[in-house]
DNA sequence: CAAAAATACGACTAATTCGTCATATTCGCT
DNA sequence: AGCGAATATGACGAATTAGTCGTATTTTTG
């Protein structure tokens, strides 16, 4: 079996010295400027070296390919969305549905600050969406709503359940992309977070009420 | 800064005889099969026109360039909902809630019969979306769209009129992508149609009860 | 301090890409 | 048939890209 090169993701070399460890810390920060400044068609290693100060050749140490890069990107930018989520829907001091009106709000804010970023991470998707790491990351988010939900929907069905799940993920997770395609003012925007939230709000009070 | 390539995207050339129409259909036919077979990073005109039986040549005799491909086969793909969108609409024989819930399902079976097309235009994106017509074909869904709302919310005002239009507009635009991201069973796609119905009529008809 | 280990460099290769152009072929028409 | 216009060709140029490798530099270690 000829081995070509591995569809590998994860680091090829562990930054054991001060200097190497600012160097993968530029070369993050680099990644970031360029995706926002050039867009994801002209993200590339050459690009991103050159804008952190470093050598093409240094950027291969530490990442084994350009989607590498991208994935740890975007493995930051999950964990910080994932955080907020879990301590939104998880402050039981709190009614669920205002949790989740919350929720609504503090999402779509969060996406619209980082906007330039995710859409290019969109963009760049290809290169790394099917990584099992990125598929786990995703599964991992939708466990933490699914408890959530547990709690909205008490006596709903296993089924009805992941359904709604299943509804509400998929509609935030678009928002991000739409918002970066055309944009709208900070008024509009919190206009149509609190549109959403009503619409999630109507959509489960109406599936608790059955 | 280099100057990035114009985004002409209009026709070069109008094929006048037989053979340089059917050149253009043989084409188009290629090109969906590359994006389906390759994916959005594969597809390159060289592949296009190999899989057309045509020359590099001849391609760019009709197209300007290889975002025009993508464009004139965008443009096909929306005219198609577009039709779809207006035909259930205004069917006034059916009461609105009633079309409102033939739209989702409608829409949502189409999205998957040709998922994979779909997802190759929408990685391919950044290649066309900037272009004038692809934001006007979307604004004007979108009005057809806000003239059906207005029969749905006779008493609302203009502006939760907008929100409404824009929030629906949104969350439809993403099932595509999602699907194709994460596929699901036949049964499961129908649930998740009804599920979506259902979200939309809970919140129109809180809407409209204010 | 000297050897070894870690890190940094950047010119280079091999591959792929888009799009052009000079040339060849076919068509429509008288 | 014969002539001009339309159409088809594909080798080619120019540009870009991901990733490597031999060498140079810096840090750690003994």
């Amino acid at each position: 079996m000829t081995d070509r090169p591995r569809a590998q993701i994860s680091s090829r070399k562990q930054p054991k010295q001060a200097r190497s460890a600012d160097l993968v810390a530029a070369i993050l920060d680099a990644a970031v400027q360029v995706l926002e400044k050039e867009g994801a068609q002209r993200f590339t290693t050459a690009r991103v070296a050159e804008k952190a100060g470093v050598s093409v050749g240094s950027l291969y140490q530490y990442f084994p390919n350009k989607a590498a890069i991208l994935f740890r990107l975007q493995g930051d930018e999950w964990r910080q969305t994932s955080d907020l989520m879990r301590n939104i829907l998880e402050n039981v001091a709190q009614p669920p549905f205002e949790r989740l009106r919350i929720l609504v709000h503090a999402f779509i804010r969060s996406e619209c600050a980082e906007a330039a970023i995710r859409m290019a991470l969109h963009d760049a998707a290809p290169l790394y969406r099917d990584a099992p790491e990125s598929r786990e990351a995703r599964a991992s988010g939708a466990r933490t709503f699914a408890i959530f939900m547990r709690e909205i929907l008490p006596g709903a069905s296993p089924e009805v359940l992941a359904l709604a799940v299943d509804l509400i993920a998929t509609t935030f997770s678009s928002v991000g992309k739409q918002f970066s395609e055309s944009p709208r003012t900070p008024d509009e925007i919190e206009a149509y977070a609190e549109a959403m939230a009503d619409m999630f709000c109507a959509y489960l009070k109406d599936l608790g009420s059955r």
